[in-house]
RNA sequence: GGCGGAAUAGCUCAGCUGGCUAGAGCACACGGUUCAUACCCGUGGUGUCGAGAGUUCAAGUCUCCCUUCCGCUACCA
């Protein structure tokens, strides 16, 4: 009978750094995937990549002084490594950057404007400048902007867009006769809610300002915009033409069976990705997952916080399979995990050395002891038997179960049900009892059959969460792999077969004291401050700590008299308060000369509002006065932002009277 | 501000369509055991099931309201 295919792909990692464990927690989880359902004899295609283009690693590049090409190659090929180093088993690892990627997205950018979809625009129109949002004519309210109610006009600068709304309908019956399509299910709603029911915005699918792309062919001022370019991966790696047929895998494995991503990117995969499918007459992917995220702890229970976990550290602390383990046993379903070296402590020395490194010791031990190495099956059965018969046969329709789910977590937890039992079981029989008394030695041999019997089936579905680990019991216990569906039977270890003399030991105990010393010693507490590590997409990179520069989109050039148009002064706060309904904003009242402004400004992120009171800073006095939430601001406190969307207030640096004026 | 979710043992969480003394893992304490990596097995908690009100013979489990957290989204002069 043909093998059922089985297509998953992983989100490609934007190639601008080094990726954190958070980052790797998705290929390992995708590989677990991936791994079982080879076992249970699907024909798995498994892909995973790099995205390598965009204005961020042009950027980059300059500033490293290589060519963006450079760039992206050091880069993808240390994701590479890291994905490697993880003993990953994915099929095929795209490039954004790979010829036949670039390609297809011409191709397909040129049919998608041939037929339509895809329109030349210049916001004429429809663009709310103070809000500086590009709005659909459906979205208008009297043909004003649905935010602030304001005229809105026409903007210049020439982009390509998508039409996401012709779909918007389609996609909408799609996923409400698909339930499994979007998971978790909460997902579902929050797409609903947000996007599809209010309507759809056009997507821009291209830029004029960087030239790190896939140019349009058409018009080569044009690069393709990132997702247009970015979520085709899944369809050019597995060998889609368009306009063509495309190859024989392409026929066989697309549509994917399922897309594994970030709770980040849903909304791509799950609106404009399905929606590029229907333009292209494609069909859909079975399933996206869009998975939490695994955090890194709260950094007050050590001092050597600040540090960005990485899963080369961790493997060299702790091994492949200890990391596998737990990035995969932490991460719930639905709502995000949390590492630090402590809880990878604690997971190790519970989970590893004690459950499961220490009972194939003690049965291999055993083994060797009483029979030599001998592992015999005699037959002399006992009540006691029976239970862990039970668990042994159940834990594979288990962990099927759980799988099936995508509930990872759930079935790896499965696995160690049954060593624990496997552990009471010994205390249940109490084979050193045995041992003593000659006439029970058959009864003994049987007992040890079935601790062997038992950990063989347990480490075989140990396979698709720790390989290593699985081989290493195997062949520690002899044990051949029976395969998945043959695991409806008990006892097939062959009985006479012998275990080996001098068990390794599997995970070693670790003291915690020694791990975090170490820890230390590799990563000397920080300073203080630049506690924010928390990371946006790949784009954590503890990055060199030499003086960063940033380049932003140069604006037109302007006259003096554009300048004489501003108006600065000097502003001091003489008080501040939250703006409650909103997550960003303060409100201020600011001292400008003899006059008092309110200002409303989106800081509550890096200013407290006690902190902000008494601060003398440079203010824009001659704006139009705005609602922000509800609520009146008159003018624009300045502040400088870095790429990391950290603000600093300007402020003089000498004294200087409120109201003076800036120039 | 809009939409949605969550509040259960010290920690992380299970508890489906309401029904026997509210559960698991980790941590902790005590007891047992010795084959084993001081390991394994057993036992234990006084948990106001976030606050309040209601429906019901019966409510973590349904309704209303309050509080607090979280997610997505909007705003972010």
């Amino acid at each position: 009978m043909e093998k059922k295919k089985y297509y998953m792909t992983t989100a490609i990692a934007y190639a601008s750094g080094k990726p954190h464990i958070g980052n790797t927690y998705e290929i390992v989880l995708a590989d677990s995937i991936a791994r079982f359902k080879r076992a249970q004899g699907y024909d798995v295609f498994f892909q995973t990549g790099t995205d390598e283009h965009g204005q961020k690693i042009e950027l980059k590049a300059k500033e490293a002084g290589v060519t963006p090409q450079q760039f992206v190659d050091a880069a993808a090929g240390e994701i590479k490594r890291i994905w490697d180093l993880m003993n990953t088993s994915y099929d095929k690892f795209i490039r954004t950057t790979d010829d036949y990627h670039e390609i297809q997205v011409q191709k397909i950018f040129k049919k998608l404007y041939e037929k339509g979809d895809i329109y030349k625009g210049y916001y004429e129109g429809m663009y709310c400048t103070p809000c500086e949002s590009f709005f659909t004519e459906s979205q208008l309210v009297d043909g004003k902007c649905p935010d602030c109610g304001r005229p809105v006009t026409p903007a210049r600068e020439e982009a390509y867009f998508f039409k996401m709304s012709k779909y918007a309908d389609r996609l909408i019956e799609h996923i409400n006769t698909h339930p499994e399509f979007i998971q978790p299910v909460s997902r579902k709603n929050e797409m609903m809610n947000n996007f599809l029911l209010p309507g759809l915005q056009d997507l821009c699918v291209s830029r004029t300002s960087f030239t790190w792309g896939i140019p349009v062919d058409f018009d080569p001022k044009h690069v393709t915009y990132v997702w247009l370019d970015a979520l085709t991966n899944y369809i050019t790696g597995v060998g889609y033409d368009c306009g063509g047929e495309g190859t024989e895998q392409f026929k066989k494995d697309w549509p994917a069976d399922l897309h594994l991503i970030g709770k980040d990117i849903i909304r791509f995969h799950t609106i404009y990705w399905p929606i590029f499918l229907m333009a292209l007459d494609l069909p859909l992917p079975k399933q996206v997952f869009g998975h939490p995220w695994l955090l890194q702890g709260d950094g007050k229970m050590s001092k050597s916080k600040g540090n960005v976990l990485y899963a080369d550290e961790l493997v060299d602390f702790f091994g492949v399979d200890a990391v596998r383990y737990f990035v995969l046993h932490e991460m719930p379903f639905e709502n995000d995990g949390v590492i630090s070296w402590e809880l990878m402590v604690e997971r190790l020395n519970s989970d590893l050395a004690n459950t499961l490194g220490n009972l194939v010791n003690r049965t291999i031990s055993m083994s060797n002891k009483y029979f030599g190495g001998e592992v015999r099956s005699t037959g002399v059965f006992e009540p006691v038997d029976e239970e862990l018969k039970q668990v042994a046969l159940d834990t594979p329709k288990k962990i099927a179960a759980k799988m099936e789910e995508l509930r990872v977590a759930d079935a790896i937890t499965e696995i160690f049900t049954l060593f624990k039992r496997c552990n009471k079981y010994i205390d249940e029989t109490m084979p050193w009892a045995l041992a003593k008394d000659e006439t029970k030695k058959d009864r003994l041999a049987e007992v040890l059959y079935n601790l062997v019997e038992s950990i063989a089936i347990g480490a075989e579905l140990l396979e698709a969460f720790m390989p290593e680990t699985s081989e290493k019991i195997l062949a520690q216990l002899n044990a051949q792999k029976r395969g998945l569906d043959a695991m409806d039977a008990y006892g097939q270890h062959e009985s006479g077969s012998r275990v080996t003399e001098k068990p390794e030991i599997l995970f070693a105990r670790l003291d915690m004291k020694e791990v975090l010393d170490k820890v230390e010693k590799l990563h000397p507490p920080v300073e203080e401050a630049e506690d924010k590590a928390s990371g946006d997409e790949n784009e954590t990179g503890a990055e060199n700590q030499e003086e960063a520069v940033i380049d932003i989109e140069p604006k037109a050039e302007i006259t003096f008299d554009d300048f004489e148009k501003l108006q600065f002064q000097v502003g001091e706060i003489i008080a501040c308060e939250e703006v409650k309904k909103s997550r960003k904003l303060l409100c201020s009242q600011v001292k400008i000369g003899s006059q008092v402004k309110q200002i409303v400004s989106g800081i509550k992120a890096h200013y407290t509002a006690q902190e902000m009171v008494g601060k003398k800073v440079m203010v824009l006095v001659n704006l139009k006065p705005a609602k922000l939430a509800g609520i009146v601001s008159e003018g624009m406190l300045l502040c400088a932002e870095d790429e990391n969307g950290e603000l600093a207030l300007m402020t003089p640096e000498k004294p200087m009277p409120s109201g003076a004026e800036i120039c």
